[in-house]
DNA sequence: ACCCGGCTGCATCCTTCGATGTACGCCCCG
DNA sequence: CGGGGCGTACATCGAAGGATGCAGCCGGGT
């Protein structure tokens, strides 16, 4: 579709990329077109996800080009692996848009989101991208991650001004109950007894109208306490 | 820096761009790489955000071109404005990458975001992308948008893959102690005994390896279950 | 100084929760 | 067809949670 000039840079080092990709014929499709970019470098391929991973240890790429359909090991677990580790910047690249796909990868660290159906142009521009520590996503996704970070972002009812109804002690107390303490671990966590705890756990509950500690804890995991 | 070949389209109809800019160098300076771009036609201009919306009510673009900094309404809120009331979809320009600006047109409900320092073809691309109803972001700022829905979406180990070793009942139980209910709500919502909710209570609070509800409605939000 | 109101702390009593034992239906495999 | 495993369901009982009443403590007000 849209065509690119070869942009002579000066590359003094090569993007060294390792392409995971189960499927045979794409994978020697994208390695080919990596390989005719300037400046790019394929420096190893793996068949699914525990030998990308692998192979990301062994070979420290700058870029995985991830598949998310792999036997053995999905895409997006590669992806949370590699990332974790540190290992290199992963561009991840699937047929479909779905948004568990999108999203999954997006949340497990992915650097980049690419459709198939981008032309190779794109995809060596893709490559380029991510390699400089920039983000990229295909446009048919971008929107729908707008629109679900718009959603997210803003959340639902959080105010930070309930907050203010109660006292220090009450919004520790909050703080603990967002991680699932119970009363014992608070009163030792805040060095008082466990009667305590529960008169402000009841205190809160009131203030903030809620029912049960548990409606708490949601709240105060909303709010981030 | 990128060049693009003009690409021969067959466009029917134009794409109908409103420009707005307080800058007028600069925004003479859009419209001529706009007015050069076939397929696609200036039909307006705006030096502040007011004027901004008026326009878009009046002469209906397809998209509008929206710098952050101007005068009497500031392009977030305008961007805000023109979404609200489904005028146009907005493709937010400007100079600086500052999140504030990025988060809040986004919020706003901008379908693309676009550093002035993009070459002119990059420029003209985006207003096809966004004008096709796709989104687009200046890859500086992709990485960071994806960081940040990364962290809202999902806090420290959400893996849904727990989710796996639960039944289909445990599950719908799991997603209403994520929403506070106690264990009489549950069994009225799903029409079983109290009893049995706390069969299946106990039983996923085994399987997670949580030792009260509360910890398992905190899985449950984070997971979104 | 006095009282007053709010925060913090503890003890008592009833409710809810959670672990455990058990039972019934279902499906699959021998 | 007859177990055996699994999902679902219920009852019982000790443990945790939550409501309530009350007591020091520290501020501000008149």
């Amino acid at each position: 579709m849209t065509q690119r000039q070869p942009t002579p840079e000066t590359t003094p080092a090569p993007i060294r990329v390792l392409v995971a990709e189960d499927q045979a014929a794409v994978r020697s499709g994208l390695v080919l077109i990596l390989r005719s970019a300037p400046g790019i470098e394929v420096v190893g391929e793996a068949v699914d996800g525990e030998q990308a991973v692998a192979r990301a240890r062994a070979l420290r790429p700058d870029v995985v080009l991830m598949d998310v359909q792999m036997p053995r090991l999905d895409g997006v677990s590669a992806t949370r692996q590699v990332v974790a580790e540190g290992l290199a910047d992963v561009l991840v690249l699937t047929t479909f848009d779905l948004d568990e796909y999108v999203f999954g990868a997006l949340r497990a660290g992915a650097a980049g989101f690419l459709l198939k159906d981008s032309d190779a142009a794109r995809l060596v521009e893709a490559v380029r991208t991510v390699a400089r520590g920039e983000g990229l996503i295909a446009p048919a996704v971008t929107r729908r991650l707008i629109k679900e970070f718009a959603r997210s972002g803003t959340a639902t009812t959080a105010d930070p001004s309930v907050l203010a109804v109660l006292t220090p002690r009450e919004r520790e107390v909050l703080g603990c109950l967002g991680r699932g303490m119970s009363n014992a671990e608070i009163a030792t966590h805040l060095t008082m007894a466990e009667a305590t705890v529960k008169t402000h756990v009841s205190r809160l509950l009131g203030k903030l109208e809620l029912r049960s500690r548990v409606q708490a804890a949601v709240l105060a995991q909303e709010l981030g306490v």
